[in-house]
DNA sequence: GCCGTTTTCGGCCCGACTGTTTTCAGTCG
């Protein structure tokens, strides 16, 4: 268990050299493979350090050849990248920040070196406000201002927001568009539409009714009131910034190009690539407009386009060749030979070759949830009582649920102890009598303590329905120690679920260190389920390691680890990241009646008894 | 730098908008 290289440390070193490779003016297709390999290291469900180790040739990763294959066993042997050292000799690392300013690319970053010997933010900021920048070929004073602004929203905003926020800061936005004259329909499409559990930039399609102006909807667009700025203004495209630094770009779509339009601006950037790809094979073009097929004419006035030569100034009228497809998204993935793959699914892994072949996932909905397996109540940190918690979860539908309040060892919650924990019974026993038409079980959010013993004795631990574990303190441990405490806590044989097995807040805490891999490898063997927690300020397991677990068969639960009724919504959350995992139903242990699900409970007594743990 | 129903070379996805360019490059998604 060796403590390797990340995959996520990998893929950012990667694509820092595709940025410095870019500014250095390198062969496009060279930099392109080198952010491909990024993409294929950030999904790969196994650590690559691990693969080096087991002797797996690392050029079965898709994007991955000879030369890259060296590269990465260098960089998992010695800790460094040889090739981004040397390049860096000649390009300045901190010059690939530049690039992450709006309106600043690889040439511009690149000029802005070359003319003012600019490095750095700091450095460009000063030239900036020198008025410095006026004077270079091809910036103005609207680029200086421009760069000044990027530059202060670079340094206040984190960069994502959670997609909890993006709905919530996006709905008034929403509203106020579909007042506009002409919109018949509206969609949040982008990394939104497909759950992403962070969200960069938003995108807001409008397909317009026929005779529609296009133009007076995007004007509507850009009077928002909550916005910031108004950043572009065109006849089919606007982009504005909300109070909150959130930027939201408008797309306007006539009838016959919604499917295509939704397709292609949905995502992600690495799906749409491979559906041209099989588009092109097959003489197509597919494009925001539209499926078409390729002929000689299109092709000419394809090439016009590129050589720069007098454009129509309407590309939606432009004429791409005969019309195949567009109108829906079904179609444009029939015009290649795929079925509908849902949005979750479109990040280029692996569902491209998966609906060629038939054999797409059918994904886990929120319809298929039967009971919630985290949540407090006002006996420890939560805001609501059992019977209020219960008569929600009755409301959503449910036919089980269970109360997991804290352990002792979390004292600033005031957690259970022995004795609270059997008062709590005999009132989630009234309860039962009280709440018809579902089940109440007893459980407890236990406390992993820090040599994975749990916090709570055996006998009390004997006569709950259910044990939940997990880790709260001591999260600064290296990564064998944590992993042995989490291991040893899971080997326990009254356990049932791992709650947020890695612990991290989005946005403010990291994971801690842990060996996903072999947690979830026990976790296969000893029957233990994992949690994938819904909030959205946790959604651990990530996307990653839930279809991580499908592949080892682990058993997922969906649990919202609600503190008051309202955060009993979030399962909607949770269940968007199964599908982004690959999850099915029976993937997912609540999706279970409650027949079955005690079933489960007992199978996992027996799996423990005959492995002798 | 990768890759192969265009297979070991020659391709590699495509269009809109901005700003400063008087004919288009750069950036973005």
């Amino acid at each position: 268990m060796t403590r390797g290289v990340e995959n996520l440390e990998i893929a950012k070193l990667l694509d820092e050299l595709a940025d410095l490779l870019e500014i250095q003016g390198a062969n496009p297709f060279r930099v392109r493979a080198y952010r491909n390999a990024a993409e294929t290291v950030k999904a790969s469900s196994r650590s690559l350090a691990d693969l080096v180790e087991e002797g797996t040739d690392l050029t079965a990763l898709q994007g991955v050849g000879k030369d890259l294959a060296h590269q990465l066993e260098g960089l998992i042997r010695t800790g460094t990248l040889e090739r981004l050292e040397e390049v860096s000799r000649e390009v300045p690392r901190s010059l690939a920040t530049l690039t992450r300013l709006e309106g600043v690319g690889p040439k511009k970053a690149r000029k802005l070196w070359d003319e003012l010997g600019v490095t750095d933010l700091d450095e460009l900021e000063e030239a900036a406000e020198a008025g410095r920048l006026e004077g270079i070929d091809g910036f103005g004073k609207k680029s200086q201002e421009k760069i000044l602004r990027a530059i202060t929203d670079l340094r206040q905003v984190t960069g994502r927001f959670k997609i909890s926020e993006v709905e919530r800061l996006t709905s008034g936005l929403v509203d106020h568009v579909r007042e506009a004259p002409g919109v018949e329909r509206l969609e949040r499409v982008g990394s939104f539409r497909r759950r992403r559990e962070t969200v960069g930039d938003v995108d807001l399609l409008v397909q317009l009714a026929p005779g529609g102006d296009g133009r007076s909807v995007v004007d509507h667009f850009a009077s928002f009131p909550g916005a910031e700025r108004v950043e572009a203004r065109g006849g089919t495209k606007g982009s504005l910034v909300l109070r909150s630094g959130l930027q939201v770009d408008l797309r306007v779509i006539p009838p016959e190009s919604w499917g295509a339009a939704l397709h292609y601006f949905s995502g992600s950037k690495d799906h749409n690539v491979r559906v041209r790809q099989l588009a092109q094979r097959k003489g197509l073009r597919v494009n925001e407009w539209g499926v078409f097929r390729v002929t000689e004419l299109a092709e000419d006035a394809g090439d016009e386009g590129a050589d720069g030569v007098a454009d129509a100034p309407n590309a939606g009228t432009r004429d791409f060749g005969e019309r195949v497809g567009g109108a829906t998204e079904e179609d444009v993935f029939a015009s290649v030979g795929l079925p509908w793959i849902p949005p979750e699914l479109r990040e280029n892994r692996g569902e491209i070759e998966a609906g060629l072949e038939g054999r797409l996932p059918e994904l886990v909905r929120l319809e298929d949830i039967r009971g919630d397996l985290q949540m407090h109540s006002t006996w420890s940190d939560g805001e609501n009582s059992l019977e209020e918690m219960a008569l929600a979860c009755r409301d959503r539908g449910y036919e089980y649920m269970a109360i997991t309040d804290h352990s002792p060892s979390l004292a600033m919650v005031q957690g259970l102890t022995a004795e609270k924990a059997r008062r709590q019974w005999r009132e989630i026993e009234e309860v039962r009598q009280r709440v018809e038409g579902l089940h109440l079980y007893r459980s407890m959010e236990v406390d992993i303590l820090r040599d994975g013993t749990l916090d709570m004795d055996d006998e009390v631990l004997r006569e709950m329905d259910l044990v939940l574990i997990s880790v709260h303190s001591f999260m600064d441990l290296d990564r064998t120690e944590m992993t042995e405490r989490v291991l040893r806590a899971m080997e326990h044989p009254l356990v049932d679920i791992l709650g947020h097995p890695t612990g991290r807040i989005i946005g403010k805490r990291k994971s801690f260190e842990l060996d996903v891999e072999a947690v979830l490898q026990r976790a296969r063997e000893l029957h233990v389920a994992v949690e994938l927690n819904a909030s959205p300020n946790r959604l651990d397991l990530n996307d990653v390691h839930v279809r991580r677990a499908r592949e080892l068969g682990v058993q997922v639960v969906i649990s919202t680890d609600a503190h008051r009724t309202r955060g009993l919504d979030d399962m909607h959350f949770g269940v968007a990241q199964a599908r982004r995992g690959w999850l099915e139903a029976r993937d997912v242990l609540n999706t279970r009646s409650r027949s079955e699900f005690e079933i489960w409970l007992k199978r996992r007594e027996t799996a423990t008894r005959e492995a002798g743990a």
